[in-house]
RNA sequence: GGGCCAAUAGCUCAGUCCGGUUAGAGCGCACCCCUGAUAAGGGUGAGGUCGAUGGUUCAAGUCCAUCUUGGCCCA
């Protein structure tokens, strides 16, 4: 890398190595922007700029940072990036998530804890300071991927959970909320493990599951009252959790269930009557085992009260009645659904619509504290229960059921559904206005907002906010022993008031908090902080406001960051992240809290395989970086299908982009190195007008400007596909079209033509300028190392020196440079030389034969354009002269190619007819047609047999050349080769293969490009000699290779050249 | 069981919002060309029932319905 502290001289062009090592490449680039602080300079250049405002949302940095991570930060950093260079001030707070039950779960697991009495056993004080080491155990690995992969954040400024200031803000929250009356208290069934004494997240419950077989028993619950209870009948119920029938507190059936009232004596009894579900009937009692009484109208079962299996746990028997609920259906079982709150979400949700009670025999580590199976764990109850059942004659049938059940994953024993008192965040409250917030947020892709998030939000549930854990924010609720009023508190200053002594300095973690108490304000009894912390989402959620101590310091921060315009996680965080942001800042503000949202898909492997230690698939993201390099798994990241779907991550892939993409872009920069430095180009000189360019200068620039206004754009609607799959086609372009035609303008020598190559490298460099600009938020370090390369910095002492491109503004093309019409005629000549050189691969000529002419033949509306073009035709294909068709030349035939477009909607169901017509002309008919459609714009054609008017715009005249020439067409263009050779244009293959010769032995012999050196060569026949000579040839080759002297001498040490027919001769190089 | 997404060449993906008559690219494969960007470049070829069926339409990869398979999320 130029140190570019230093002011670059005009002749100082670093030559680009031609084999980069890109790694290192990146580790220069990333010590350069560490010496001059080019981070800190990007924003604060930036700093009087329009606010845009990104989030960070916090990872958890209690383990590793995956390559799934690296996904992420990269869409993290690419539009910050944008943004900073279309002037905005964009801060790039950081952040960490330091909380939750993933960080107590790693630290149990280092300390051998197994349960939570283990954890108070060992002191929740030194297992939070554990917790609290553990999360910044990693922050230094995290912070070290971040930096290496070029995600531009502000590590030093992050905010952490943790925090007493976050949490102060976060009590805050709490306290606005339970004064809108948004906090209660209520059971909340979950996933609980009774050995671990502690209830699961979903996450640990997901990787739990297993087979089992568990008692499928179906039962008798007679009803007491109506007609039913007068002819004797009994609900059957099914369930396969026998232990649960002792809390049994209601029955429920579904609304849009067909019941019957069946009469069997096949299950032990004579004559039963048995209500059940009429899809089920055969299933549970046996095809003919029954027969249907009537069927049972859903009001005889509502309201009806029925006699319980059990009677152990006092229940006010008003309660035992059935009711209905959505979630009953006929899978499985009865159609009577037996419910206990206690013991499952869905029996809880209805036993709260119908106020029934929450019968809890079970004890926190999961046994009977009553009845004949007290001290029993529940599931080992199950035998004794269904014994009993038989006894008793409730029993009707018990079989097993064959199930998925979830099991602790830590103790492998059954979980149990257990309802525990929680506090809640009463969100349903608000559902309306989440539901149009959401309506208010741009998201990517768009189907987010009315699909998966729209539908999360309208079957909302109040916020479930309470943890039974250590290590979290503790929730500032003291309830008195007493009165049980409850006092929620809002930062350490009030609590300091209430106790009246200063808690400024509080660790407001727990058992610190736990400790403080103060008199009740109600009663002045003694008031107690509830045990419980807040669900680690509610930390994240309120980072808007949280990040800067809202309300208690940082306001103004607040008020200028508020709302985010970007975040972007992967799509896992609907449920998660994307909605605690949501709710916290619809319930505390009443809007959303972020404007755009990009959602990505996830990481897969090379196979599509999703990333498993369990496949030891998984790639550690510096394993890649340091291979391939940052820059390459980022454009891997944004080019590579879409980012919300999945998308594959590997060596192979990585490969591909930087072999077709970065290396193209690295090629073109050492071409333009090269020959910049052998010719001293000096970027002061002044620039010709673009005007006065060759054409095919005009042209690169047009495209130029055209690939600026679609990354513009694209960029601006987070549209990285767009951006990515332009760029690609312009460094294709440039590559392989305008340095392919324009090569030997670098290469010849000055004196031949100085403004041609001033235009040819103000325009190159132009490029690559450009392209470095355009590509520095997608992979910052090429592009910087690009921009370091070309000297842009002006030299003149006066102006700024932009040490970095990512200091530079996002490039806006001149005016000058758009060009559309040429854009499109050069499209047609690319096509054009396309064809010719298929037609000469056909022929079996080589492109080194020069030829004397060739036809071709384009539609009429690109004619004017290609003429413009027909000398790079002529060059790429070595022709001398090509013969442009003016559609009325004796060589053309044409044909008609209907327009479907515009045949269609004016011919409708005729339309087929019409067009059939106009293909089935012969070349006459088409000439007539197409010279009447010239002079009139409309022209009558008979369709079986009767006639209908055409327009210009509903036929294309297609013209083929109709010689015996060499001919190669697409659908609209033709090119004829005339592969007749004469002696002259022989001779001239003849030189340019002595070139083509000479040329592979200065490179064998290791020459520099600009490297002069005398020649000799011996042609045979003499007579080929001669004509050589008296052709100019010589001179020409010997421009061609530089060299100062031809010598026509023998030569004993030559390289053999076979001149085919013509002869053969023999040269050799002196340096 | 519900919701969302996906399905186009051997592989990876564009194209689908806004319908238009030879469905593209890259990689891979085969053959050929080029040889001063050369770990490149160019040409040709093989390879497609655009997941299936039905519908709308003059016209469907594209719009509608149903279904199949896979993925994710929820239950």
């Amino acid at each position: 890398m130029p140190d570019s502290s230093a002011p670059a001289t005009s002749t100082s062009w670093q030559v680009a190595p031609s084999r980069p090592d890109l790694p290192a490449l990146e580790r220069e680039v990333l010590a350069f922007w560490r010496e001059h602080e080019v981070f800190a300079a990007s924003v604060e250049q930036r700093a009087h700029g329009p606010v845009w405002t990104f989030y960070e949302g916090p990872p958890t940095a209690n383990g590793r940072p995956g390559t799934h991570h690296v996904e992420a930060r990269v869409f993290k950093d690419i539009f910050p990036r944008y943004r900073t260079m279309k002037g905005y001030s964009v801060r790039r707070k950081g952040g960490w998530d330091c909380h939750g039950l993933p960080v107590e779960l790693e630290v149990e697991k280092e300390l051998g804890l197994n349960s939570k009495a283990e954890i108070e056993a060992y002191g929740i004080e030194a297992f939070n300071a554990r917790c609290r080491e553990s999360v910044l155990r990693y922050v230094d690995a995290w912070e070290g991927l971040t930096d290496r992969i070029g995600f531009w954040l502000d590590t030093d400024d992050a905010y952490r959970t943790m925090d007493a200031a976050y949490v102060d803000s976060l009590w805050w929250a709490l306290k606005q909320l339970w004064e809108r009356d948004l906090i209660f208290e209520d059971h909340r069934v979950t996933p609980y493990c009774g050995r671990c004494g502690t209830g699961l997240s979903d996450a640990e419950v997901a990787q739990g599951y297993d087979q089992v077989v568990d008692p499928s028993v179906f039962v008798r619950f007679p009803v007491l009252e109506g007609p039913l209870a007068d002819a004797g009948a009994s609900l059957l119920v099914w369930t396969t959790t026998p232990w649960t029938l002792l809390s049994n507190t209601a029955c429920a059936v579904g609304e849009h269930v067909t019941y019957l009232l069946a009469r069997t004596s096949a299950h032990g009894v004579d004559d039963e009557l048995l209500v059940l579900a009429a899809d089920l009937a055969d299933r549970v009692l046996g095809e003919d085992a029954y027969v249907v009484e009537r069927e049972v109208a859903l009001d005889e079962l509502v309201g009806h009260h029925y006699r319980a299996p059990f009677d152990l746990v006092p229940v006010a028997q008003d309660q035992r009645y059935v009711t209905t609920a959505d979630f009953v259906t006929t899978a499985d079982g009865t159609g009577i659904v037996h419910l206990a709150p206690a013991f499952g979400a869905d029996d809880m949700a209805v036993g709260r619509r119908e106020g029934l009670p929450v019968v809890n025999p079970v004890d926190a580590e999961g046994r009977f504290t009553t009845g004949p199976w007290q001290d029993s764990f529940v599931k080992d109850a199950d035998d004794g229960i269904v014994a009993d059942l038989r006894e008793r004659g409730l029993l009707l049938a018990a079989t097993t059921y064959e199930h998925t059940y979830p099991f602790c994953w830590r103790c492998e024993r059954p979980l149990i559904y257990w309802a525990k008192p929680s506090w809640y965040i009463r969100t349903t409250a608000k559902r309306d206005e989440l539901l149009a917030n959401n309506q208010t947020i741009d998201w990517h892709p768009e189907h987010i907002r009315d699909g998966r998030f729209g539908n999360w939000l309208e079957n909302n549930v109040d916020w479930a906010l309470s943890r039974d854990r250590y290590w979290g924010t503790p929730l500032p609720f003291w309830r008195c022993t007493d009165c049980d009023h409850v006092e929620v508190v809002g930062s350490r200053a009030e609590l300091s008031e209430l106790t009246g002594g200063d808690q400024s300095q509080l660790d407001p973690h727990r058992p610190y908090v736990d400790a403080v108490t103060f008199p009740c304000p109600a009663c002045g009894s003694r008031s107690e902080r509830v045990s419980q912390v807040a669900d680690a989402w509610f930390d994240s959620g309120g980072m808007p406001f949280a990040q800067w101590g809202h309300p208690h310091t940082g306001q103004e921060q607040f008020a200028r960051h508020y709302p985010a315009d970007f975040i972007c996680e992967a799509i896992d965080q609907t449920r998660g992240w994307f909605y605690s942001l949501l709710a916290e800042s619809t319930l505390l503000f009443g809007d959303s809290s972020y404007r755009t949202c990009v959602c990505l898909g996830h990481i897969v492997d090379a196979d599509g395989r999703k990333m498993s230690k369990s496949l030891g698939n998984v790639l550690d993201p510096w394993e890649l970086i340091d291979h391939h390099g940052a820059d390459a798994i980022r454009w891997l990241m944004f080019a590579e299908g879409n980012p919300w779907v999945n998308r594959r991550v590997g060596h192979g892939p990585l490969d591909d982009v930087v072999r077709r993409f970065l290396l193209t872009v690295w090629n073109t920069h050492v071409f333009f190195t090269t020959y910049a430095s052998i010719d001293a180009f000096d970027l002061d000189a002044p620039a010709p007008p673009v005007a006065t360019r060759p054409v095919i200068d005009r042209w690169v620039l047009a495209e130029l400007a055209a690939l600026t206004d679609t990354v513009d754009a694209a960029l601006d609607r987070y549209d990285v596909s767009t951006a990515t799959r332009a760029l690609e086609r312009f460094v294709d372009d440039l590559s392989n079209w305008y340095v392919r035609r324009t090569r030997r303008r670098f290469w010849k020598s000055v004196a031949e033509d100085p403004a041609d190559k001033q235009a040819a490298y103000h325009t190159l460099h132009a490029c690559l300028t450009t392209l470095a600009q355009l590509l520095a938020p997608f992979t910052p370090f090429l592009a910087e190392r690009l921009w370091q390369d070309l000297n842009v910095a002006p030299r003149d002492s006066d102006a700024p020196v932009t040490v970095s491109v990512h200091l530079a503004d996002f490039p806006e093309a001149p005016d000058d440079w758009r060009d559309d019409q040429l854009r499109a005629a050069m499209a047609t000549t690319r096509r054009v030389v396309e064809l010719g050189r298929q037609a000469r691969n056909d022929a079996a000529v080589k492109v080194r034969q020069p030829l004397a002419r060739a036809l071709v033949s384009v539609p009429s509306g690109e004619r004017a354009g290609l003429a413009n073009l027909v000398d790079d035709v002529a060059d790429e294909l070595n022709v001398k002269r090509i013969e442009l068709s003016d559609g009325t030349g004796e060589l053309i035939e044409r044909s008609v190619k209907p327009n479907f477009r515009a045949l269609g909607p004016a011919f409708q169901q005729r339309a087929p007819q019409v067009a059939g017509a106009l293909q089935a002309m012969d070349a006459d008919d088409a000439a007539a047609l197409a010279q009447t459609l010239t002079t009139n714009g409309r022209a009558t054609v008979t369709v079986d047999g009767a006639e209908v008017e055409v327009t210009a715009d509903m036929v294309e005249i297609v013209e083929r050349p109709r010689t015996g020439w060499a001919v190669a067409s697409d659908a609209t263009v033709s090119f004829a080769l005339d592969t007749s050779l004469t002696r002259e244009l022989e001779v001239e293959g003849a030189a340019r293969e002595l070139v083509r010769a000479v040329n592979d032995q200065r490179k064998a012999a290791g020459l520099e490009l600009s490297d002069r050196i005398e020649l000799v060569v011996s042609v045979q026949p003499d007579e080929l000699d001669e004509q050589l000579a008296a052709g100019g040839h010589y001179d020409a080759v010997a421009r061609e290779v530089l060299a100062t002297q031809v010598h026509r001498a023998p030569v004993a040490d030559g390289t053999p050249v076979d001149l085919g027919e013509l002869g053969r001769a023999l040269v050799a190089i002196r340096a």
